[in-house]
DNA sequence: AATAGTGGCAACCGCCCCTAA
DNA sequence: TTTAGGGGCGGTTGCCACTAT
């Protein structure tokens, strides 16, 4: 267990919190309520600052906490709509999910994040492997405009001159939504749900519609016909137009691309199916 | 069986804002 | 008006368990 000395000479204790800590700190939440978290220090009840205290019960004592179970899939889709609405404002999303903490939904996305980043990155090297030689036809962007594009900051410029890839087009071309989205529907704030100790779990119709551009899937055979998707497509509501693929592509190309304000655009219109379907383009692109 | 890769999670750090003195 | 302390919050790190090779 981790302990430090204070100015003041007094031990801090620092680590996981045992069973006995957990006790007293929730004797102290019954008395006083879930205030007053630098006293616990200072009346000498536990060698803790008032800051990881107020942490310890925000995120594992407080009643009602889903502890230890996994996002369903509503609440994904909730999580990437709010963010898509908010930002990275956690704690306010996670008031919109019942019994998650704002931690939660950050390490949920960053999890998800990280996936990502290991798909394009899985992308890059198998397809730079597989184009040695080749001419590059089709899927070839200016690499200043890629790397220039806030998605791409993940990318380091050794990686941003492999993006000659059909699988990276793909999910590039997930970026090409519109930066002007359409008034969105206005969550209802915690702050005017009366008497409630929890704010209202709201279905999926009650969000913001995602404004994700399918289009580029056209004509692309390997994928149009997925089920998966099409159960997208159906999702988003969305019809394949009848253009190719590389047309499509040309007339949207990546430079072209409106500027979008964070680099977590990329993520806010990426349904999760997607991230699955990715991975297995790309691991199958290896062999 | 050993090792590397990955995901999940808990907790800390640092910054910012608010408020009381 | 200034300033110090408390609290809130987003970012990051480190540990552990599980899985694939």
């Amino acid at each position: 267990m981790a302990r430090q000395k204070q100015n003041d000479g007094a031990y801090i204790r620092k680590g996981p919190w045992t069973a006995e800590e957990d006790e007293v700190l929730i004797s102290h939440v019954k008395r006083n309520g879930p205030r007053d978290w630098s006293s616990i220090r200072s009346k000498g009840l536990l060698p803790r600052t008032g800051k990881s205290c107020r942490l310890r019960w925000v995120n594992k004592l407080r009643p009602n906490l889903k502890t230890g179970c996994k996002f369903s899939g509503e609440e994904e889709r909730m999580v990437i709509q709010l963010q898509a609405q908010f930002g990275n404002k956690w704690a306010k999303i996670a008031t919109y999910l019942q019994g998650r903490t704002d931690n939660d939904v950050k390490n949920f996305w960053s999890a998800r994040r990280k996936r990502f980043e290991r798909i394009l990155q899985k992308s890059t090297s198998s397809n730079s492997q597989k184009n040695k030689g080749k001419s590059l036809v089709h899927h070839e962007f200016p690499v200043d405009k890629v790397s220039s594009h806030p998605s791409n900051c993940f990318l380091n410029s050794e990686e941003l001159g492999m993006v000659d890839l059909p699988d990276l087009v793909k999910a590039n071309q997930l970026l090409n939504v519109e930066a002007e989205q359409q008034p969105m529907l206005e969550a209802t704030p915690i702050n005017m749900i009366p008497s409630s100790d929890f704010p209202p779990h709201l279905s999926l119709s009650q969000l913001p519609q995602p404004q994700l551009d399918l289009s580029f899937l056209s004509g692309c055979k390997e994928i149009d016909q997925d089920p998966i998707v099409l159960n997208l497509l159906d999702v988003f509501g969305q019809d394949i137009p009848p253009l190719g693929l590389e047309e499509n592509v040309q007339g949207n190309k990546l430079g072209e691309l409106k500027d979008l304000s964070t680099p977590d655009i990329f993520f806010d219109e990426f349904p999760p199916e997607m991230l699955d379907y990715l991975e297995t383009l790309t691991s199958s692109s290896e062999l």
